[in-house]
DNA sequence: TTTTTTAGTTAGCTATAGTTAACTATAAAT
DNA sequence: ATTTATAGTTAACTATAGCTAACTAAAAAA
C-alpha cells in the first residue's frame, strides 16, 4: 500500500472535519479539501481499499485504528513543524500554517522525535491551539466564540481557527493573536461585534468572530 | 506551468549529473533517478513543453535560464535544510540527505531566507559539499579522491558522496566523517586502501575510497 | 566488416488524481 | 403531495508518472 500525500490529505481531513464537525460525509470532505464530489467518492474507494477508512450504509465515514493512526501521526508533525517554524525559526505565526501543511508530508520519525525533544511539552501551537481538541472539549475548559462572548466581558483570545492565511494575516494587523486580552463592548445590530483591545477599539464582523476562542479574563 | 515534485527532481538530477560528470544525456538521468529509459524520454518531452531544458541534435540535455533557476534553487534549499536538520536539529550528518531530498519540496522562499539568516554564511553541509561545486572546482582547489593519495600522505577528510545513506553510514561507524584526519598507508594489490584513522588502522575498497575528497594535511 | 553494445523511441499498459456533465436517490421545505 | 435542495454515482475525459516489450539507429569492439 503506497500512502501519496493526497491520500495523506484525505484522512487528515475526515479526523479534522470529525473533531470540528461531528458526524462526516463525503460532501464534508468535498468541502474540506475543495474537491469536486467525484473526486472523494473515488478517493474513498481507494482509502477503504486500503483499510483506512470504512463507510457505513448511512454513508458516514469512520477511520479504521491504521487510518486513525496516520491522521495522528500528520496533526502531531503538523503541530510540530508549526511551532519549530515560529519557535525556532522566527517564522510570522500566520504563516507557518501553510508552510507545515507541506512540511507534515516530508518529515520523519526521527526529525518528530529531535522536534519533541527540542521544542518540550508545550501542546499550543502558534495559533494557540491543542492537537486533538475538538470544539466541545473547548467548551468543556470554559472556553467559547469570542462571537458568543457577553458584552462587557473582558475575554482572553485563547486559540483560533487556523485554515485561512487571509484571515490570520487580517487578525495580525488588528492586534488579534492567542494570549492577547481584549474586552466585547457591544454585540451590533448589523452583525459586528465591537471590542476593546487595549487602547484601540476594532470591529469584527460575525463570520470572523465565530474564528476566535477566548476564555473569561481573571 | 504546474511545477511537480518529479520534474522538480528531474530537473536537479540534470544540474548535479552535469556538475559531476559533465554532459548529460538522457541515459544518465536514467541511472541517476533510477527511472526507465521510456520514463525520461516522456519526462524530458514535458520538461521541454514547459520550457525548463533544451536538448540538442546530438541528445545532450542543457537546462534553460528557467530551469538553472529551479535547480539553483533547490540545491540552495537541499543545502540549507541539511544544515538545519544537522545543526539546529541535532540529526545524525549520515540522515540528513535523505530527509533534505523530501524537505527541499516544501519549503517557501521564506523559510529559505530564515534559514539564511539563522545559518549564516558557511557553505558547507554536514557532508562537507559546497552547494555549485563541481569534480573539476574541487581538485583546482587541491582536492584529490581519497583513492588517488599518495601512501604516506597524511589527508584532511573534506568531503564526500551523499547520495548513499548506507555508505555514510558505514562511513560513521569506521570515523570516517568531514574534517578528520588520516594517513594512507598502502594501496593494496587486491584494490583495497589502508589508511591510518587516530588509532586505527582501517581498510576501504575502491569503490567507497573513490567517493571521499581529502587534501594534503599541513 | 561484422558484431555487439549503448541509446533512444514507440506501443500498450497501469495507477493516481483530478475534472465536468448527466443522472438518481433521498430528505427537507412548501 | 409536490417541489426543491442535498448527496452520491456513473460516464467520459485529461494529465502525470511510471512500467515492459519490441524495435531502430548509431557507436564501439572484435
Amino acid at each position: 500500500m503506497k500512502l501519496t500525500i493526497s491520500k495523506e490529505d484525505y484522512v487528515k481531513a475526515i479526523a479534522e472535519a470529525e473533531a470540528e464537525e461531528g458526524a462526516v460525509i463525503a460532501a464534508t470532505i468535498a468541502r474540506w479539501l475543495q474537491v469536486s464530489p467525484p473526486a472523494v467518492a473515488l478517493a474513498l474507494r481507494r482509502l477503504r481499499r486500503d483499510k483506512l477508512v470504512t463507510v457505513d450504509r448511512k454513508g458516514a465515514i469512520l477511520l479504521t485504528p491504521e487510518g486513525r493512526g496516520i491522521a495522528d501521526k500528520l496533526r502531531l508533525r503538523h503541530h510540530l513543524v508549526e511551532r519549530m517554524l515560529h519557535e525556532l525559526l522566527g517564522i510570522e505565526w500566520y504563516k507557518v500554517h501553510d508552510e507545515a501543511e507541506r512540511l507534515e508530508h516530508a518529515i520523519s520519525a526521527d526529525v518528530e522525535q529531535r522536534l519533541i525533544g527540542i521544542l518540550g511539552p508545550s501542546s499550543r501551537c502558534p495559533h494557540g491551539n491543542e492537537i486533538n481538541k475538538s470544539a466541545t472539549e473547548l467548551r468543556k475548559q470554559g472556553m467559547q466564540l469570542l462571537w458568543e462572548a457577553p458584552a462587557g466581558a473582558p475575554v482572553k483570545i485563547d486559540c483560533m481557527y487556523e485554515r485561512d492565511r487571509k484571515l490570520l494575516e487580517y487578525f495580525d494587523g488588528l492586534g488579534i493573536r492567542p494570549g492577547v486580552r481584549a474586552t466585547v463592548v457591544e454585540q451590533n445590530y448589523d452583525g459586528t461585534l465591537s471590542l476593546r483591545l487595549g487602547e484601540k477599539g476594532i470591529v469584527l464582523g460575525e463570520a470572523a468572530a465565530r474564528r476566535v476562542w477566548v476564555s473569561p479574563d481573571r
